[in-house]
DNA sequence: ACCTGAACACCGTTCAAGT
DNA sequence: ACCTGAACACCGTTCAAGT
């Protein structure tokens, strides 16, 4: 047995990462396990390391590609807007993302390196994107402040509104604890958003 | 062998939990393991399952024990104040604690229950308890809005200020990262207060 | 060159067997 | 009754051996 070639290398990893992320979803972060990665895809947990160095490598994959997906999310439903309403429903994109991402989101936390071991380059590339992304967006505001104080506002909006979204995915996702984080939500927005623009003029 | 008798089960217990976090404050959570702990207390595997269920029953109660020590670091702290000096105060306490206690306090969100499980009533006792705590020191600042705004409003100033302390958490623990971190935890407290007793008024 | 699958070291958990 | 330690099922990772 061994060498099949049905699929590029690149195909595996494509068909390795999605395997791993309905897991993560369906299941949850503590069930993803190589054996099961490799049953969904009906190949051998040999194959994994193939295109991958190990699960922290495959894992880090994962998360930068969550937050890229939260980007675009982001990104797709921005439009040009000048007043604070469009921040708050940025994030109400993002809170819909983490609820409808639950078990991805999550593992964007739960995961961390062992101490020591530094996030890869392609990872925090990847958060920071984000980042600016959400910076461009506070620029449109067109407050009196310079763009690494839009940097700042940005990473601490992100930030805060993750504080507030990781409280609702410790819990069990009712409708009920959904509304209710929603309205948190647009609460620390608002008021973010408010205490930020009236301390700066 | 067996029955020594040398310690009561409230003494192993005891142990346990302290060897414990000792593990997690210098290695990290991804450190800690069952036969760790045993061979640190001087005691066989079995005897750790003999005063907890499990690793997860370990874990909730270090994690509950962690909310405890912070919500008791802000109480000592406090001072009769009425101005949002005092809660910027508070916010730098917290900031400090999880700057000292990073391995615990990361802890709290790299762990979470399987799927289904939830958690124990002793463990969101504990955290309810930081959420009261937090409410009443916000209630002296004489807001005009009823308990449960108040209720919300700390729940929405933890969540948020946990969000900024943990993406320190991620990053090396630098000193230049650090004060990076304080300054945006001074920012996200002004500038939600100040939005926060604005939008009241 | 690609892939297998057995082997290895390690993990949490259980429980019959000792004192 | 208290505690041991061997056994079990499972985990991530490696790598000699097949095609």
């Amino acid at each position: 047995m061994a060498r099949r070639s049905e699929h590029s290398q690149e195909e595996i990893k494509k068909m390795i990462l999605e395997a791993a992320e309905d897991i993560v979803q369906e299941y949850g972060f503590s069930a993803l396990k190589v054996r099961k990665i490799a049953a969904d895809i009906g190949y051998t947990v040999g194959s994994i390391y193939m295109v991958f160095t190990g699960m922290d490598d495959l894992i880090m994959h994962i998360k930068a590609r969550t937050w890229r997906k939260l980007r675009i999310c982001l990104e797709q439903e921005r439009t040009e807007q000048i007043t604070v309403q469009g921040v708050e429903d940025m994030a109400l994109v993002y809170f819909d993302f983490t609820v409808c991402n639950k078990g991805l989101w999550s593992m964007l936390f739960e995961h961390q390196l062992p101490i020591g071991k530094v996030a890869p380059e392609f990872y925090m590339a990847e958060y920071q994107q984000l980042v600016v992304s959400v910076a461009l967006l506070l620029k449109e505001l067109d407050i009196q402040c310079s763009d690494a104080q839009l940097h700042q506002a940005a990473q601490i909006l992100l930030s805060s509104m993750q504080g507030v979204c990781m409280q609702l995915a410790i819990q069990e996702g009712t409708r009920e604890n959904i509304e209710l984080a929603k309205a948190q939500i647009v609460f620390l927005v608002n008021c973010l958003m408010r205490g930020w623009i009236n301390g700066v003029n």
